[in-house]
DNA sequence: AAAGGTGAGGTGGTCAGACCAATATTAGGC
DNA sequence: GCCTAATATTGGTCTGACCACCTCACCTTT
């Protein structure tokens, strides 16, 4: 019995017998590598690939779209097939799904408070100048496009992220760019105005700013409480407008 | 020039002509839906899809192919294809690509330590009866399956999902089960012992059960702690490991 | 010389039909 | 009744064809 057990929680299965489409995408990985090729870069056409390996051009498609399914590339009709991310072979592609309930985008601010926080503490605890430095102009190109049209949406999502990129854990950028920033995106798409949180941006620009200024200063607890501020008035437009 | 800047502000780009793929799956998704097909149901063949839709069957295959790397459904040679997760219209798939380097398991532990901690004090703050119940059903297993054994990994990886439940924001479940344990698999997988933190288990048993208890009180700063002590274990046995 | 239009070739998208391999089902023999 | 072998079903792959779309060089027009 206690065998029994035991082989319920020892993962023994390194047997996965692989059709060709994860071979193909293993050859594949492993050219891209050897070729050097980065994001954006054009793959071979299908029909060389399926020449090369010596497969048919049906199979590689369908590895292909695999690929496009995690996010690797995007194919385009009539142009190719382009790199959407730079592959590396230990890279672990993991798909994620999610309900669109009705508290779907409060749930997400809820995650984005518990992970934005620690990102500031870090944040400020490095202290990297890089970073800082990349906070600061993504800081000033919002407060500027804000006092040019009254939004600045792209320049806001830009500041965030390099505040997550300053954390140094890249886990949390992955999460706030892939999940939370789709699953708002996936709730404004569906609206007539998607741009809620407007009218309450005024209040929160001086908080993005003390938040860089903590930042700076290595001040984790000021770091904190300004992203604290900045998901509060978040939220209360989220709550304003439903 | 202002209206230069809009324009690439205003997300104006509703059109996405989707290829057959798409439709495909939405239409599956409206026959899954109608026929209340659950996960672990056999979906119709290829050739019947073919037919039905009035499309290749490479069409559909390749439709398919994509819902397989989504983890939506499970294509199983000579069998059929058989629905792997409760589909709604309204879930959301994302891929998220995640690297695996050194640090990718401390890093995943950082993020966990950021979301469990909130996912405990939601579900102290909480409180649900039910919930309660399914944490204290898995502690009791966990303690048992300790003592038998000697080790409870899948027990306690029950034990924090229950935890993760209660918080009541989904989100927090599933980055917990589809992030989290997935870096860490990946990181077992290629060490020779998996059973890295398990010296370290008898140690953080305590710990488990303070947890129950003070979800089960409604302690908000208890159920922090003991979330806060747990990881630092965990960590602990990782860096004691490395 | 610069702007706009045109056409040929390349590339992904789809289809049909065929055969193979793994699985499931059925029919047969003990 | 149970095990086994023949058969049917189903996904996996290949081929070759045609279509729709994009690219880009070439040409016309201004």
């Amino acid at each position: 019995m206690a065998s029994d057990s035991q082989q319920s929680q020892i993962s023994l299965r390194p047997l996965e017998r692989d059709g060709f489409a994860t071979r193909i995408l293993k050859s594949l990985t492993a050219y891209i590598q050897a070729a050097e090729l980065k994001a954006g870069d054009r793959l071979p056409t299908e029909r060389a690939l399926a020449a090369q390996l010596g497969v048919g051009r049906s199979t590689v498609r369908e590895a292909l779209q695999t690929w496009q399914a995690m996010g690797l590339v995007q194919i385009r009709k009539g142009s190719g097939t382009y790199l959407a991310q730079d592959i590396r072979a230990t890279s672990l592609h993991v798909p994620v799904t999610i309900n669109l309930e009705r508290e779907a985008v409060l749930n997400s601010l809820e995650l984005r408070r518990a992970i934005e926080t620690d990102a500031a503490r870090l944040a400020a605890r490095r202290g990297r100048a890089e970073d800082v430095e990349r906070i600061r102009a993504a800081l000033e190109e919002m407060e500027a496009a804000y006092a040019a049209h009254g939004f600045a949406i792209r320049q806001d999502r830009t500041f965030h992220e390099a505040m997550f990129t300053a954390s140094g854990n890249p886990l949390y950028l992955q999460i706030f760019q892939q999940i939370i920033t789709r699953i708002s995106d996936a709730f404004n798409g569906s609206r007539e105005n998607p741009f809620v949180t407007e009218p309450y941006a005024d209040e929160s620009q001086p908080d993005h700013r003390r938040l860089y200024e903590a930042v700076a200063e290595g001040d984790e607890a000021g770091a904190v409480a300004a992203v604290m501020r900045i998901i509060d008035f978040v939220e209360a437009a989220l709550r304003h407008d439903q």
